[in-house]
DNA sequence: ACGTTAAGTTAGTCTTGCCTAATTTTATTA
DNA sequence: TAATAAAATTAGGCAAGACTAACTTAACGT
């Protein structure tokens, strides 16, 4: 199988695919990574070598289907460790991501499968992703942002695009959660700032980027 | 806190410790990890200078306190994962050894805790070793053989020193479990094969190594 | 179109953790 | 006790995966 850098840079190529669907550059993974552009290279090296991405200066990096593949089974562990974190450990929602980035990593033929099938084949994980099926399919992923609502609008949160615990314990902070409907009162012209109800409380400002940061369903 | 490499060293050493008694020298350690003694020097000094272990071409390697408490840490993660595996995850006995092998070396100060808990505490994992608590104090560990009954004599099965595949899959074959009652029939002078009696079924002949890896109760 | 800046790449280095080969130290035994 | 065997150690090296510095290629604004 793969390393566990080998595993790390599929895993962010593919969330770079999925979030943008643009084209992937060095230079965009070495950022997701924090690593450097020039250690970037070996690696591209490495895992077109290993016939899981392919590399094009024009249409820059891409996954092949074997990618593809390594790659959602990847973020379907990741998932799934999640939904155990949360529910049957009972952690809380800003401190899954980062044990279940370790955990995602452990190889075994079956493991995946049985603890899907001990969840209870959950659809969504806790951020509100939806979790690869062991065929690769998966539930739809919600691509409307708080900050594409109409003024007056009405919606639900249905997921999160940032995972960090500084954006979490915002959220918890402002009593923000899946299934919190959210009111777009006012959008500020000078910086996009939105101004906004939360269940219908009392109004409360947050930035843009936090307008864009959480997935909604209207 | 350490690498995975360091943790492994640790936990080697501190089995090592648990199962002997006696001195432990670079090269036991070096066939225990199936590492080049040379390799084994190189950590050596690294965990001493960690303060981990210390080194004594008299004494051998000892741990120090802190390097005692990590290894039982690793020890008490790799048991409870375990359990957690065979109990909640529906693996065979013979299945989980290399896989809590990769689970131990998760890093969260709250993990292990929160999985004791979710087990509901227990004090033996599946190969009847103890488990560690949260304070680093254990329950009893077995140590009289099938090997030390006397001829005649009765034990219950209460773990096993051997947690390869190998030898737990040839455990399921002859229907042994942890709880099983052997007698021993006889003990041939030759090589010391026992032969014995399985749940009180017809006689069966092992090996004397055997019934040195099998850990029991009278 | 050309010069400047940004992106991509190459070359060489470092650390970790392993190795082999050679050497030194310790044990064993004739 | 000397000879030999075994264990421990040192020296040097290698692969993975990161880095910095330097160089090349691409993009972009005037």
């Amino acid at each position: 199988m793969h390393t566990l850098s080998e595993e790390n840079y599929l895993k962010c190529i593919y969330r770079l695919w999925q979030d943008k669907g643009q084209k992937i550059t060095p230079t965009a993974i070495a950022e997701s990574l924090g690593n450097n552009p020039a250690s970037v290279v070996d690696m591209i090296r490495k895992l077109t070598d290993k016939q899981l991405i392919s590399y094009d200066k024009k249409k820059g990096v891409e996954l092949t289907p074997q990618g593809q593949k390594d790659a959602t089974l990847i973020v379907r562990r990741h998932r799934l460790w999640e939904v155990f974190l949360l529910e049957k450990l009972g952690y809380n929602w800003d401190e899954i991501h980062d044990i279940a980035e370790e955990l995602e990593h452990i190889k075994d033929a079956t493991l995946a499968d049985r603890l899907d099938k001990f969840l209870g084949f959950p659809e969504y994980d806790p951020h509100g992703d939806p979790i690869p099926k062991a065929n690769g399919k998966m539930a739809k992923r919600f691509s409307t942002t708080l900050a594409d609502v109409k003024t007056g609008g009405s919606c639900l949160v249905v997921a999160v695009k940032d995972t960090t615990s500084q954006f979490l314990q915002y959220l918890v902070k402002l009593d923000i959660n899946i299934g919190t409907k959210i009111q777009l009162i006012e959008k500020i012209p000078f910086d996009s700032s939105l101004v906004i109800s939360i269940n219908g409380n009392e109004h409360k400002t947050v930035s843009q980027k936090f307008g864009e940061s959480l997935l909604i369903d209207m």
